[in-house]
DNA sequence: CAGTGGTCTAGACCACTGA
DNA sequence: CAGTGGTCTAGACCACTGA
């Protein structure tokens, strides 16, 4: 089976990237160049350089050129996944404690992350979530009701929050901050864990068109939970 | 100045699937059917679903079809940036002090994390990073000679390592971890916190096809360290 | 078999840049 | 002006799927 030509382009453009054949800010061959070099039509090269772009390995400018990118600024992924499915696909089990799961007025500084009115109701749960039985997150988690009216309603030690609203309140944009902190009196408590610990703090927000959908504050203790990931052009 | 014809499939798309009107895993309009609704070329309606793949919002399978992807697995950007960029970027000041700056022979677990002999030679730098005086980061790092021949000579407090390194070695790859954590007592000393302050660690292995160039352990004070970011399709 | 996506071609017109 | 990228068309052949 052989390679489709538009990978044959991308992957000779990429690799002398990758050896330094052109360095940050040279520019690059043509398409025209590119098209008589490698016998393929525009459109081929066209969509090898594209993806190149998409990928920020280089950037064009019309009129100009194709030029190698400043790696300067290099970008991984950071997955949002389902803290259930991760504990699963270690092959670990995973249980959840439902401490807290109540409608409430909406406070101060929540109402205007929520944009609700203040004193408006909000649903709140609090949840553990142990993996093997090892407290590994507690989530604290408000909830806008107009996006999800039956939440209160569902069997949180069966599925997890994330999961449910992913499914009755499409997502769409997502913001969040990572910190190190240390957990309240009541999250050490609730965690097993005492308060001078150090954790790894989530806070994120879910909105779908400009509405807010959750606020979630994570906490995570230091010891027990890591994020990966890596970079792969 | 009207729309290009891929961004108006690509949008009519992109809207549907934030209304809810594909719900995840549902099949999607086919090929001939934009085609025929927008009046467009094949080309065109397979550039914006092509686009919309690689966002992660849809998925095709061949001789099958095009279905609303499940969100379950939403991933955001998280970037590498330079330090000393970030600290400009707010209006700040940035000083660097570098406490140690040497040639060492390679240490047990180092060497197979860089893909050396044990004892080889490796340069060691320690660099504390300060914004407007204060301490900010404490850049424990370990740089592959053969990638970097100069590194020891460069000062430190004129460019930064990844600066430097960007430069001098292209980057191709990179693995990292975040947690939270306690600094040791030579780093808390350094950032002027007690060792019971929780910090946010990341390290950071570089690589240029499976060459290791260098690994980077960087500590961070919590109280004064966040990691920012956004999921927006 | 009909329908799907995967990919390509050979042309085209355009906007933009810099000499 | 010549050269660049941005985009599109109308066809084509193919591999794959499921009835």
């Amino acid at each position: 089976m052989a390679q489709a030509p538009y990978t044959r382009v991308k992957d000779f453009l990429k690799q002398g990237l990758a050896e330094g054949r052109w360095t940050p800010g040279a520019q690059m061959p043509s398409e025209s160049e590119l098209v008589s070099q490698f016998q393929v039509s525009r459109m081929t090269v066209g969509r090898a350089i594209r993806e190149l772009q998409a990928e920020g390995l280089v950037t064009r400018v019309q009129g100009v050129g194709t030029f190698a990118a400043h790696l300067a600024r290099v970008s991984s992924t950071l997955t949002i996944t389902d803290l259930h499915e991760d504990i699963l696909s270690r092959g670990h089990q995973h249980q959840a404690r439902v401490v807290l799961s109540r409608q409430e007025p909406t406070a101060d500084g929540l109402a205007q992350q929520l944009g609700l009115p203040l004193g408006a109701p909000v649903f709140h749960t609090l949840i553990i979530h142990y993996e093997n039985g090892v407290p590994l997150q507690c989530e604290d988690r408000y909830v806008n009701p107009a996006c999800a009216p039956d939440y209160l309603g569902v069997d949180f030690t069966q599925t997890t929050p994330t999961h449910y609203l992913l499914e009755v309140a499409p997502l769409w944009e997502a913001q969040y901050s990572i910190e190190a902190g240390q957990p309240s009196a009541h999250e050490a408590e609730l965690l097993g864990i005492t308060p001078a610990d150090p954790c790894l703090i989530i806070v994120r927000r879910t909105m779908n068109r400009d509405v807010p959908i959750t606020l979630a504050r994570l906490v995570h203790p230091g010891a027990r939970y890591q994020i990966h990931g890596q970079f792969k052009p």
